[in-house]
DNA sequence: AGCTTTCAACTTTTT
DNA sequence: GTTGAAAGCT
């Protein structure tokens, strides 16, 4: 037996062996998923692909840390020191870092300077506001929607017009014409131009085209269910002829439709790619055959793609209770109730082992759920942490921050500069950068590069001016330091020098009453400035993947990749406490005792406050009632498979809405979970000729389109 | 009219 | 716990 196959049953052993091929591994809740494709990085590295042409794509930093983490100690296991190097060798990062590397290194094709800007959401929505002529945040958030849900598509601002239905599109994507201007001047992108600008590129110009595409002997995506439009179109040009992939994946998690991710990248590769070697991993390692039978119940009034059953050799285990508390208080409470009666060990004979706090979680449908759970936890003195919420580089004072960074990689970004230049505040007002923004748009200059010019003198008084110039020969000063800087000791210096030169603290403590939380926003900055000191030393995990970890890198290259992280790599994980979390955000984890709560009809399925679906939800391209209702019910599919060995579904039976309680109706998930329904009747090979069909006939529609339209 | 205060409502989230 | 909107106050 080689080493390799050991501990893999045969459908794993199977996908990990199929090396030359398309391969498509529709993996189960808790069947092994990330085995498999770490298994199959060790066994391509084995059979002589060269390390650094293979990549293994994932959605989020979380997902990539995790498996550039387990790679490694396999590859180390299997081949020792050589093993540890190969696997640091290997590109293993987001589909958006991914696009970041793609548009640096050849970015220039599609009119990128290497040191372009990526904006996060808040740039981005002060950016559409102005576009829009300063309109209010509500629309100027209904017009990001809908411009990143064309972009999604796969559709510019001229496309949009063009397909626009009404005033109200043809007034958006005009909106959308502005923003995209905006963007080319400024030298920066958004995050889904990280995926549509890199597919661009390479439908375009065949040059780096044909770099990337003899780049990677083998690609593999992780969670491709979770895939949009735009990067199904980007793998496939990435694809050598002909393609070896491994595409990990399982349709009945795919809870991501809102934001673009589309179940027809899963439909379309067996069509794609006739040659498809198709695998189901039905085994799950995860839960007892209770709960998974809840699972398939639930799941099985959707329409299947490739029809599946998870099972497992876990025993019976405790049955799935279902529990009916009076209202929202006393569901809490009853939850809170669980964990305490799990723990005293009284209740359960099977899995009673598992009783320290982070073995369990209770899940629900809507952030705002968690404060009720939270006050029942405190009240219990039960320790817990709530999943998810404000990121760190969501906070003010980071973005701050941020922005003085991104503006000495790019002097371009004028949303960087006007962040940066007043905060702290340095007597820069608002009329002086209004003049200024008005001067570098007459001149088509960034408003950095306006600021020296001699004839500002005619629009902005002398004091002013003065303000601006010093200002601006700082950050000439602090661009040349930074760009001789790295390494942890002389990054660190850099940046607490820097801080201390601008102020900061001073005007943290100074622009806060409340003195608890500017000592907290200080704490905040300090740990920032810690951990990019730790980057620059190569002494934290690169979670962007883009280079080895243990080289030291310079301090600019690690500025260029900040906006694509979220999360500090530090703390987290091992923290002994209970989880609270929504059903979105639980994907991928699992506890031995899990609790939904607040499963009621009404959240879940959701449904918005007007009923009968007369009204359409803004912007959005028509997704039907019933597709709606399917990805809920994928929802609770999900959240019942997180548990490992005991699981409890509450709703209350009463619950707030205004001033009067409505009845709560237990939601028809509850219902189906009980039912024994979930035969399969399905014969696959009708399934594959019906999609032949559907497909065909989708083809014909869009090419009648094309040829409507004008572009 | 422009400001403050109160009151209720609250999809899902990553990059 | 936060945000947005409506009512109330100066």
């Amino acid at each position: 037996m080689s080493s390799l196959g050991s501990g893999l049953n045969l459908a794993q052993q199977e996908a990990v062996n199929f090396l030359h091929g398309p391969c498509l591994v529709l993996a189960g809740a808790g069947s092994g998923k990330t085995r498999v494709i770490t298994h199959k990085i060790a066994r391509l590295i084995q059979s002589g692909v060269p390390p650094e042409q293979i990549a293994a794509i994932t959605f989020t930093n979380k997902a990539a840390a995790e498996m550039r983490e387990r790679a490694k100690g396999l590859l180390m296991a299997q081949m020792g020191k050589a093993g540890a190097k190969a696997a640091g060798q290997v590109v293993i990062c987001t589909f958006h870092a991914l696009g970041v590397r793609m548009l640096r290194e050849s970015g220039e094709s599609v009119g990128l300077k290497p040191q372009f800007s990526i904006l996060d959401t808040d740039d981005v929505l002060s950016m559409i506001k102005d576009a829009g002529g300063n309109t209010d945040n509500k629309q100027a958030r209904i017009w990001q929607w809908a411009i990143s849900s064309w972009k999604n598509a796969g559709l510019n601002s001229a496309q949009a017009a063009a397909q626009a239905k009404d005033e109200d599109e043809r007034i958006t994507a005009k909106i959308m014409e502005r923003y995209e201007e905006r963007l080319t001047a400024y030298q920066a992108v958004d995050f889904d131009d990280l995926i549509g600008l890199p597919l661009k590129m390479l439908s375009h110009h065949e040059q780096p085209a044909a770099v990337w595409r003899e780049k990677f002997a083998h690609i593999l995506v992780d969670e491709y269910q979770d895939t949009n439009a735009v990067q199904y179109e980007l793998l496939k040009k990435m694809m050598a002829s002909p393609a070896r992939f491994t595409t990990v994946g399982d349709d009945d998690q795919s809870i991501y439709g809102w934001r673009g991710a589309t179940l027809d990248n899963l439909k379309k590769l067996p069509l794609d790619f006739p040659a498809l070697k198709v695998i189901k991993l039905e085994q799950n390692y995860r839960s007892t055959s209770a709960i998974l039978r809840a699972a398939n119940n639930v799941i099985g009034p959707n329409p299947k793609l490739f029809p599946k059953k998870l099972w497992s050799d876990l025993g019976e285990g405790e049955p799935v209770r279902i529990v009916d508390a009076d209202n929202e208080e006393h569901e809490a409470e009853r939850a809170v109730a669980r964990i305490q009666s799990l723990r005293a060990g009284s209740e359960v004979t099977q899995g009673n082992q598992y009783k320290e706090w982070k073995d369990f979680a209770i899940l629900y449908r809507a952030n705002h759920q968690a404060r009720l759970l939270e006050q029942a936890l405190r009240k219990a003195s039960i320790p817990y942490k709530v999943s998810g919420g404000q990121s760190f580089f969501d906070r003010a004072e980071i973005k701050d921050l941020c922005a003085w960074l991104r503006l000495l990689t790019n002097n371009d970004d004028d949303p960087a500069f006007l962040r940066a230049v007043t905060s702290p505040k340095r007597g820069i007002g608002h009329t002086t950068l209004q003049q200024l923004g008005i001067f570098a748009s007459q001149y088509k200059l960034s408003m950095f590069e306006a600021l020296f010019s001699n004839s500002l003198s005619a629009s902005i008084n002398a004091r002013s001016i003065g303000g601006l110039h010093e200002f601006g020969r700082y950050l000439n000063d602090l661009e040349y330091r930074a760009r001789h800087t790295s390494g942890f000791e002389a990054a660190g210096e850099f940046l607490r020098d820097w801080l201390k030169d601008i102020g900061y603290e001073k005007h943290l403590f100074e622009s806060e009453d409340n003195e608890k939380l500017a000592a907290s926003r200080w704490t905040n900055v300090l740990d920032f400035i810690d951990w990019m000191g730790k980057r620059c030393g190569g002494q934290v995990d690169d979670a962007a993947g883009l280079t080895m970890s243990t080289e030291s890198k310079s301090l600019f290259e690690v500025i260029q990749t900040i906006s694509l992280l979220s999360t500090l790599t530090a703390k987290e994980g091992d923290q002994n406490v209970v989880t609270l979390s929504t059903l979105h955000a639980s994907k991928g984890l699992e506890w031995p005792h899990v609790t939904l709560a607040g499963v009621v009809e009404g959240l879940l399925p959701f449904r918005p406050e007007e009923e009968d679906g007369t009204k359409p939800v803004e912007g959005k391209i028509s997704d039907s009632l019933a597709a709606r209702i399917q990805e809920e019910r994928r929802l609770m599919y999900v959240g019942i498979t997180r548990a490992q060995r005991t699981l409890s579904v509450s709703y209350p039976k009463r619950r707030k809405k205004g001033r009067d309680t409505v009845a709560g109706i237990p939601s028809r998930f509850i219902a189906e979970m009980a039912l024994d329904q979930a035969t399969i009747k399905e014969n696959p090979m009708d399934r594959l000729a019906a999609l032949k069909a559907e497909f065909a006939k989708k083809a014909a529609q869009s090419a009648a389109e094309k040829a409507a339209m004008p572009i």
